[in-house]
DNA sequence: TCAGTATTTGACAAATTTGTTAAACAAAAA
DNA sequence: TTTTTGTTTAACAAATTTGTCAAATACTGA
């Protein structure tokens, strides 16, 4: 039977270990051997459960995708006022971060790379949701006025870049792992203040 | 001879064929055929310009590195009152940008790899100027109290971030070429209105 | 022109990586 | 136990990619 425990386990753990390896470090171009040695199974088992390398790829891409996608839309749709979600979507990202800190760049590459986005209605129902509220905060002055794309973009941005480019700031800069820490701690109180007029 | 002029256009032309690839179309991985191939060339001119594909990866790493604190160094380092100099940062980046949007992308997967900086020295001499005039900066209220690297981060990140990311953000938010081309030319302000109090 | 030097090319070898297959092995059902 | 099904392994083949080398070509200065 093709349900059992036993399965599920070794061909999970072989995704999770290829998500550790692209997310977690970086290595965007671990070969089938990389991954199976990481994984501690045989090699050819890549091919027993998902065909190719390229499947293996297409399906953590694909499930990153759908994950980031859910943990987004829980937060837009939840009951919190606008600048609370904002701050909700902050604390998720970092948390994501500090275990994927490459999450998004592999992305990246990938859209790079032909890609193409899984849900586009969701993402849809999403905007429509976030611009509404967003007006109602740019009228209370609570942002200052611009259009809702740039703020999405600014958010992002200040979210997502110091934790993706860590190595480069790092070295450029000299900074110690603990510097770097700190820094990151620090960040979401200047996000927020970054973002908000009051 | 080997300075004459044949000789730098093959070998300098070689270069600027893989930095295009590298820089202005992602492809991280192009393997030495497909850098021949685009720059019009035997393949192993490579080698016997370079010695190895590694060579070559290197050499285009470590100038663009050197290229980019150079300018930076300039602007740093001139007459311009604080705001303007990061009002210069920003236009020279997105110049740079519009030719070369990976850049960042792929001095961060470098990095990754297990590049190191070059110039230390170079780099501390300009942040113990930027810090100076930071500080001068925040007394006169031109910019909210925080630390400089936090500054720092944040110009990096609002001016980067978008450019890189600007295939994951163009097809996950649906937009066409010539929205997002819109959106990053109002950029600049907006950068400047998030940065700056007044 | 001609010798000497630098550049370019194609053929080849080596290394790396992926995917297939048949056989060994393990677990569950008959 | 035997059969059946699913899992794991090693050996092999194929494809891709890199690097070397000797021969061919182009260029330079005497």
């Amino acid at each position: 039977m093709s349900t059992d425990r036993k399965d599920e386990a070794t061909e999970v753990h072989i995704k999770n270990t290829a998500k550790r390896l692209f997310f977690g470090e970086g290595k965007f171009n671990a070969t089938t051997q990389e991954i199976a040695d990481a994984a501690g199974v045989n090699r050819t088992l890549i091919n027993y459960y998902f065909r190719s390398r390229d499947k293996l790829f297409d399906l953590v891409f694909t499930d990153a995708q759908i994950y980031e996608q859910k943990r987004t839309e829980s937060i837009i749709f939840s009951e919190l006022p606008f600048k609370a979600k904002i701050e909700e979507f902050i604390d998720e990202s970092f948390i994501m971060a500090k275990e994927y800190p490459y999450m998004e760049l592999y992305m990246v590459t990938q859209f790079n790379q032909g890609c193409y986005f899984k849900d586009e209605e969701g993402m849809d129902r999403m905007l429509k949701k976030f611009y509404e509220e967003f007006e109602v905060a740019m009228e209370e002055g609570l942002i200052r006025k611009m259009e809702p794309i740039q703020f999405i973009i600014n958010m992002i941005s200040l979210i997502s870049f110091p934790v993706a480019m860590r190595p480069l700031f790092q070295k450029s800069m000299r900074l110690t792992d603990e510097d770097y820490e700190r820094i990151l701690n620090d960040r979401k109180q200047i996000i927020m203040d970054t973002l908000f007029c009051k």
